[in-house]
DNA sequence: AGCTTTCAGCTAACAGAGTTAGCCAAACCT
DNA sequence: AGGTTTGGCTAACTCTGTTAGCTGAAAGCT
């Protein structure tokens, strides 16, 4: 039996991917062991179990958005790093429903949990884009709090198929932008 | 045996009860069982299976959720009407955190599900908000979106403990009220 | 009231997912 | 080469969901 040359970051990864193929509730430890070619136990060499691995996507989930959002306000201020922001946080979870739907209803266990961490960068990348407002040091908090409500929910009733009629999303979606851009300058 | 007296009502509004007590992840068809008096297999006379279920205590929370909000909006306009909306959303969903957990990444199979009924009921209450200001109705779409969005974002964000530092919540969702009033209103 | 029918709840049994225990061989390290 | 570590395996168990088939209590009929 030749080895799989697996790690946890490998098997993670497989996880995360599988999970955006057939969705989070569908990711079995069967059907992840299958992918990476491997028989079911052997993935308890790599991960806690089914929790954990959850855990562990959900952490990469934030620390790849936590990157893309950063990298794409780079080098933009104010209204047009917003629509940056929010068209790189949409277009990540819509690409990766699966693992973004791992960061739900999860709860860091500490402020040292990598997914607390993680949490906290991609906040970060927000924050910058609120740096762009003439924002009093006291309202900061609440409006980091709305940005996140506004597009975690946005992008998560679109991902769960939430707009039920047919106005176009896209046109909302830049609508939304203009709107939170017209609320955090009037501020 | 006694029969327990059972029907499809009263175990779905048992299950609902239990998710909020426990946790909609925790809520097990045994767990019903026991809490309704009867064995498991008994619970299938009364619903489909787990996932019909899941989709009756979720249009139950859309009906619940609907009544709340239409009550509270009852006699106000505008702002008033906005806050009253928001205030009693955000209250139904931390009062009942397991049901309208179940109502997340679920899909009507049909315009005549009663889930797509429920949501449009829903819906209509925050319409009938949306009447106390002056939007364009090509508008209003791209507004009711905004606003179930942006409170249904806060909502599961916060009953999930995604806001991780300490600034006072209850403050920020009065924020989040006047700033989505500002935007309704300078739209 | 008695008879019939229906059906809610039961026991038994099975399927599938997660997990643990314990073995064995591949890789690594002197 | 010898010894150690460790990733993968098989076997086995638990727990949850589910189906099949039985039975007696409730509801309806005459």
């Amino acid at each position: 039996m030749p080895r799989a040359g697996l790690d946890p970051a490998a098997v993670v990864a497989a996880g995360a991917a599988l999970a955006d193929e057939v969705g989070l509730a569908n990711l079995t430890m069967g059907l992840l062991a299958e992918r990476v070619g491997v028989r079911t136990p052997s993935l308890y060499k790599h991960v806690g179990g089914q929790e954990d691995l959850n855990r562990r996507i959900a952490a990469l989930a934030l620390n790849e958005a936590a990157d893309a959002v950063g990298g794409a306000i780079q080098g933009y201020a104010g209204r047009d790093a917003l629509a940056a922001a929010a068209r790189a946080f949409r277009a990540f979870v819509l690409e990766h429903p699966g693992r973004y739907a791992a960061t739900i209803g999860i709860e860091p266990s500490g402020p040292d949990d990598p997914l607390a961490v993680a949490g906290r960068r991609l906040l970060g990348a927000f924050t910058a884009v609120l740096r762009g407002y003439q924002i009093a040091e006291s309202d900061m908090d609440h409006a980091l709090r709305m940005l996140r409500s506004l597009w975690h929910g946005f992008a998560t009733l679109q991902a769960s198929n939430g707009f039920q009629w047919s106005a176009d999303i896209d046109e909302s979606f830049e609508w939304l932008i203009a709107f939170a851009d017209r609320g955090l300058r009037a501020g």
